[in-house]
DNA sequence: AGCACGTTAGGACATATGTCCTTTCGAAAC
DNA sequence: GTTTCGAAAGGACATATGTCCTAACGTGCT
C-alpha cells in the first residue's frame, strides 16, 4: 500500500470513528477502493472474501431473477457495511450492488477479521448491531410491501423523504434518481407507478411538473400512508 | 425456582447444548415457561425483558395491521430464538408470537444478558449467527414474495415440505396446520391460493382428496418453482 | 435547427389477486 | 341419526398490478 492510499485510510478510519474498531496494527491489511457511478460493485452469487465499508458516495443492493424483473431491497449511504452476512455465514453474495454515484469503499479481508474477533470481542458486537439494525428494517418494510397496495407504499416513501420541519412543509423532490428507480424501490412496475402518481395527482396530493414530483398536502399523504413510513 | 423446574432446565440446557453458552452461575437468572397451544406468546409493540429460546412445540410469527390482515413471518421449532433482534436494539417487539403447539420457553432476563456478555464473549458470537441466519432467511423470501406470483411461492413451498430422498417421492401432507395457515404463509388470500391449488390439480401437479393435497408431479413442481425454495 | 436518446406519460388489454357470499363436506357433539 | 361447526371449494365481481406499445418531451450533441 502506497503512501496516499495510507493517509487515506486513516482519515477514513477517523472520519468515522472506527480507530477503536480497527487498531492500528490491523489496518496494514486493509484496503481502499474507489469506484465508479453506475459500477457492478457486486454480483448475486459471488463469493466475498472481504468486509466493505461503505465510506462515500451511494449504492443501491437489489434482486435480479433470472426473468430479468429487479427489485431494491434498498439505499445504503456512508457509513454502510457491505458483506457482513456473508463474512458471518460464509455464504454467497445475496443480493447484487451497484454504485448510484461515484464513491469509495475501504475493506479487510475475512481471514484476517477472524483474528480481529479474538483480539477485540468490540468488534463482534459492531457487527451484531449493525446485522440487527439491517435485519428490523428488513422486517419492517416486508411487511409493508406484503400487506398494503402500491399507493400505500409510495406515500410512505414520500413522507420518508420529506424532511418536515415543526410545521413547515419542504416541498421536495424525490431521492430516488428517476421514476423507474423507485418503481423499482416501492417494487411495482413503472407502469402502475405513473398510474398511482396521476391519481394522487388528481387529489392534489402531489402535483407534476417537469417530471418533477411535490408534495402539496401532506395531511393526505399521511391519511393515505396509514402511519407506516419507511425505515 | 424449585427443584423441578431446575432440573427441567438443566437438562433443556444439556440437550441443546447450551452449557458453553450459559455457564452454571448463571442458570439461576433462567426462567422455564410452558405455554399452551393458540396462547398468545408476544404482541408486536411489547416491551421484551427476556431472551427466549424455544426448546419444545411449534410457534409462528406474523405481523397484523390495523385492518386486520395477517402475514406470517416464519414458523419455528426448537431451539429457536425469540428477542433477539429486539433485545440488541433495545427496541419493542417487532412481530407477534402465537403457540402452534404447546410447547415450553426458557429464559434470561435482559439485564443479566449485558454481564454475561462480558464474561463469555462467545455469546455475542451465537447472537451474531442467529441473527445473521434470520438476515439471510429473511431476505431471500422477501425478494421470492416480491418478485413472484403466488403461483410460484406455493410450488417452492411444496417442494420445501416433500422430503425428496433420490429418486422416490414421499407425497406428503402439507406441515400447515390448514389452507388458511398456507395462505397467510405464502402471502395470499385462501380463495386465490384455492384457485392456484385448482389449477395445479387440473394439470396433474398435484391432487386433492378429502381437503388434503399430494404431490403428483415433482418436475412439473420443480419447473413451476423456477428454482426457488423456502429457506 | 435537427437528431439521438433516455425519461415521462398514458392507452389498451391481460393477468393476478382480493372481497363477498354460498354451498358442500366431514368430524365432533348431542 | 341429527345437529353443529369449522374448514374446504368455488362462483361472481371488483380491484390491483403487469405487459406491450406509442407518443410527447427535454437535454445534450452535431
Amino acid at each position: 500500500m502506497n503512501e496516499k492510499q495510507h493517509t487515506t485510510l486513516d482519515s477514513y478510519i477517523h472520519q468515522y470513528q472506527l480507530e477503536d474498531l480497527f487498531p492500528a496494527s490491523f489496518r496494514q491489511h486493509m484496503k481502499v477502493s474507489p469506484f465508479e457511478k453506475g459500477e457492478t460493485l457486486f454480483t448475486a452469487g459471488d463469493q466475498l472474501e472481504e468486509l466493505y465499508f461503505l465510506v462515500e458516495g451511494k449504492i443501491k443492493i437489489f434482486t435480479l431473477t433470472p426473468e430479468g424483473k429487479s427489485l431494491i431491497n434498498r439505499f445504503k449511504r456512508p457509513l454502510a457495511l457491505i458483506g457482513d452476512v456473508e463474512y458471518v455465514k460464509g455464504s454467497p453474495v445475496l443480493n447484487s450492488v451497484e454504485a448510484v454515484t461515484e464513491g469509495v469503499m475501504i475493506s479487510a479481508p475475512f481471514s484476517h477479521l477472524s483474528d480481529l474477533e479474538k483480539e477485540h470481542p468490540s468488534f463482534i458486537r459492531f457487527l451484531l448491531d449493525t446485522v440487527a439494525h439491517k435485519f428490523y428494517t428488513e422486517s419492517h418494510t416486508t411487511s409493508m410491501h406484503m400487506l398494503y397496495p402500491v399507493e400505500v407504499r409510495l406515500a410512505s416513501y414520500l413522507l420518508s423523504i420529506s424532511s418536515v420541519g415543526e410545521g413547515t412543509v419542504f416541498h421536495q423532490e424525490m431521492r430516488t434518481s428517476n421514476l423507474i428507480e423507485l418503481a423499482e424501490w416501492i417494487g411495482t412496475s413503472y407502469r402502475h407507478l405513473n398510474r398511482v402518481l396521476k391519481k394522487m395527482a388528481a387529489d392534489h396530493v402531489v402535483e407534476r411538473t417537469n417530471g418533477s414530483v411535490t408534495i402539496k398536502d401532506l395531511e393526505k399523504l399521511r391519511t393515505l400512508a396509514k402511519g407506516n413510513i419507511y425505515e
